[in-house]
DNA sequence: CGACTCTCCTGGGTGC
DNA sequence: TGCACCCAGGAGAGTC
């Protein structure tokens, strides 16, 4: 599943092979993949074709392509499955290819999504540069302008349990489901703790913990980059991704050795350790 | 308005 | 071998 780190990583392979590209040809093989482009498939493609690719940017689990037309932009979501890859045109199709951009270097970029709930869209630029759906974003760790202060404020004035206030992406953006629990088992906090109960130290260092455990991520999502085979991929590093305990029910915590719980949460799972993270006295579900 | 649930989707895994 | 069922979960729509 694509968070920052995944997301970070696609779009430097992006800035890397794409930008400066031209698109000569668009194909829209799955309509699905362009359903938030409401005008459909035959305007996305006509927005598309013959424009050059200025920049790629990226605000939490959003990324977008800046085009020669300044006041468009390609806004792409992976969703859980997406991947963006760069291939040459020979290459044969991928089984769940969804959208198919040729550029003017004799590569494609594709989409590619088994689960389509990521997709494409051609969005209206707004005055401060983002596209319009990412306005409501909020800035993510990796943001040169985020302030950890402002989100630690946040999260204490709201009432809810603090895994939803970590996943929700209007009070910080890019953490999901895996680096949530990471952080939190990093912080020693458990997932249905009241934010309102939450110290200003306690949620200074949950919010530390997400920036560095995706900082660790994104440094060895890095490395798995090459040019020209499955190079922009949305999965990049997260398979030798050390986790300590998303997935490891019934493993022991690598920090007190006690069995990691998977608990069902949010039609989701969370893994914690029982011992590090105990459960507060009056949870927040 | 804030909090929360529902819903979209496909394929791998499992149990009978 | 086949088939029903569960599960993964980001985020917008809809409800209260």
């Amino acid at each position: 599943m694509p968070e920052l780190p995944e997301v970070e990583v696609v779009r430097r392979g992006l800035a890397e092979h794409v930008v400066g590209r031209t698109v000569t040809a668009v194909e829209v093989r799955h309509p699905r993949a362009v359903r938030r482009h409401l005008p459909g498939p035959l305007d996305f493609a006509a927005r598309l074709d013959g424009r050059t690719v200025t920049a790629a940017r990226r605000r939490g689990k959003y990324l977008w392509l800046e085009l020669d037309r300044p006041a468009d932009l390609v806004l792409a979501h992976l969703g859980m499955s997406g991947q963006l890859l760069v291939q040459p045109v020979d290459a044969l199709d991928e089984t769940h290819l969804r959208i198919r951009l040729r550029l003017d270097d004799g590569n494609e970029l594709r989409f590619v999504d088994q689960r389509t709930f990521g997709g494409l869209s051609v969005e209206d630029r707004t005055d401060d540069g983002l596209p319009a759906p990412v306005a409501h974003i909020a800035r993510d760790p990796f943001d040169p302008a985020y302030l950890v202060e402002e989100v630690v404020a946040r999260i204490r004035r709201k009432d809810t349990g603090l895994k939803r206030a970590l996943l929700d992406q209007t009070v910080v953006s890019g953490i999901g489901n895996i680096y949530a629990d990471e952080a939190l088992w990093r912080a020693q906090l458990h997932w249905a703790r009241p934010t309102a109960t939450l110290d200003r130290p306690a949620a200074r260092r949950v919010l530390g913990a997400a920036a560095a455990v995706m900082a660790a991520a994104l440094g060895e999502g890095g490395t798995s980059f090459d040019a020209l085979y499955v190079n922009i991929n949305g999965e990049s590093g997260y398979f030798d991704r050390s986790l300590a305990v998303y997935g490891q029910e019934d493993r022991p915590c690598p920090r007190c050795g006690t069995a990691i719980r998977r608990e069902s949460f949010m039609n989701r799972s969370s893994y914690s350790c029982p011992r590090c993270q105990p459960r507060p006295r009056r949870p927040h579900w």
